[in-house]
DNA sequence: ATGAAAGCGCTAACAT
DNA sequence: ATGTTAGCGCTTTCAT
């Protein structure tokens, strides 16, 4: 037992219109009359009208609404970024639709399936950790449906990308702990194909061997899920301090993985930062009571939505089919705190 | 340039078939021939087809999609809650589709009205703390639309709710104080008029009444954004620390306020747990690395998810018109840590 | 067992 | 300036 919404027939009926000229006098069409249009307006705001959009993205194939495919919203990063696509896209006029692939590729599939086949107008991907075929993607996109990717990107489609700074940020976070005296630096990350992992790694040695230190491949240790799945931080951890040689500080690749590390160190009374320095990439608002309070690299995720949305309008909206792209990096931001101060 | 799809009539045709034998074939009809049948799914298989559900939902008005309105995506509580919502919709075919309202009443009205207009099959909501108004709720509801709250919910609608026991957690959390030695407890919480808000409140008073222990108005000190706008909590905090009789302990109601709370005492050099216990509703999965660490009640976030998932299908699905609702109170659970343990 | 046709709500090309 | 008509993709009633 659904519900009956007013269409346009029974404003036309009611007023003795066609509904093609009700059609016209809503969406304020050149030839009609002002009386006419002033009638249905007025009608239609009486009656609360509202346009079915359903209806319409059946007839436009469109239907000013966007997808987002995220790994995670329970991740400060993710639910920042989509907040700032979100401030866009309200300001525009647009919907956005949330969709989580949880790091699976099926997942990721079935929702950019889904989103597609509701006709929304254009997606913002990040892509999920189990990713490396993108035919689910490049089929979309070749039927011409405007894709932007942000942060975890690939190289494989031509089109709009926003990323942090993720080399710098590394180059930064490693540069920091050298300064700060930690020698025997380790690097715990994500999966290794990720954009994202690459470019953060590229930062890490380039620091190392711009201050001499050698880079020592055992001291950079994956978490193919990033932390996600139970006990892969811990025994990420537990292989570093068994090192012949234990390193002195470690650079953390994600959120999850830098608050993992931080709680793993804990249980193994691994004092923070006396025995192990750390910086970590995180967007989360209270490293600050963390104990010890996580030196971090932050990233622009607000500013990261609002450009990959500002992309993606640009994208959608123009006349003409774009064929020039580009990757616009953001700076990530250096916090010292204490987890990375030598006492 | 959108992009072409595949649909029922380029079966079709390409068949020798009529669309309806098509439509019939695809959805399993009871008068069709088992041959006819298995031809065009194979075609449809190899075709990749996928039906258009757009169109679909106009013909049918009901789109296998639900809707969920939640204030912050970027808080545990409510990130937890999500997941707990498409484990069960995963599961049963349905997709969700996630909004914010952001704390605003507008916000929430806007995405009710888009969600609804966009023929999702049912509303899971969180009602926003500027949200006193249920007007936009209740008119979706008497036109049919099956509706389910969750966490902040109201009186004013006879339908299926599912809660946390806030009265018990914050009785658990008072009591727990009062058995680690504090005597003068606050509550720092959030929107007065907030179901939970109030649930709790009458929690902590009854716990404080079980142990002798007069309640002081004045210990009670409300957040209406919960801590998302700037200063509130500090603020919060300040008025606390300069009462004639300063308490000694805080039960705080939210997970910002929590850690906002946190914060707050570090940057007044007020030492946890020696100078202030502390006891929060979290569902932050970092309390450990907090310093302190937190001690926390933890509502069953993802569970109610389910359960509230679940109750929408049951409403959605129902041959009958369902009379009897239901509340589901799910237990809160006391994890102590070092913030409420005296030295 | 299959096909023809109508209709969901809307828009737009084509009359007039 | 307004009306008529067709059609978006799908389901379903009614013929056959």
């Amino acid at each position: 037992m659904k519900f009956e919404a007013i269409t346009i027939k029974d404003i036309a009926k009611a007023l003795g219109l066609s509904t093609s000229t009700v059609s016209r006098a809503l969406r304020d069409s050149y030839e009609i009359s002002a009386e006419t249009r002033r009638l249905v307006l007025e009608y239609a705001e009486k009656l609360n009208y509202r346009p079915n959009p359903i209806a319409q993205s059946l007839k436009e194939k469109r239907s000013r609404s966007i997808g987002i495919v995220v790994c995670e919203i329970a991740n400060n990063f993710f639910s920042q970024v989509i907040n700032g696509i979100e401030s866009v896209a309200y300001k525009k006029g647009y919907y956005v639709i949330i969709s989580q692939s949880h790091e699976s590729f099926e997942r990721e599939v079935a929702n950019t399936q889904y989103l597609a086949s509701r006709s929304v107008d254009g997606l913002l991907i990040s892509l999920s950790t189990e990713t490396t075929d993108l035919s689910h993607l490049n089929k979309l996109h070749d039927k011409g449906l405007p894709i932007v990717f942000f942060d975890r990107i690939t190289e494989e489609m031509a089109t709009h990308k926003v990323i942090a700074n993720n080399f710098n940020g590394a180059y930064q976070a490693t540069e920091h702990l050298i300064q700060a005296g930690f020698r025997r630096i380790a690097h715990l990350t994500i999966s290794s194909h990720l954009s994202i992992t690459k470019e953060r790694l590229a930062g890490y040695k380039a620091a190392l061997a711009d201050h001499n230190i050698p880079f020592d491949e055992t001291l950079v240790k994956y978490c193919r899920y990033g932390g996600l799945i139970e006990g892969e931080t811990d025994q990420a951890i537990e292989s570093l301090l068994n090192l012949p040689q234990r390193p002195d500080a470690i650079v953390t690749a994600s959120d999850k993985l830098s608050t993992g590390c931080l709680a793993a160190l804990a249980r193994k009374k691994v004092s923070v930062p006396r025995d192990m320095g750390i910086v970590g990439f995180t967007n989360s608002p209270v490293t600050e009571i963390f104990h010890p309070a996580l030196t971090c690299i932050r990233q622009p995720a607000f500013e990261m939505g609002q450009v990959a949305m500002e992309m993606l309008i640009q994208l959608i909206e123009s006349k003409h089919p774009i064929t020039t792209f580009e990757t616009r990096v953001l700076n990530t931001e250096l916090t010292v705190r204490a987890s990375s101060t030598r006492p």
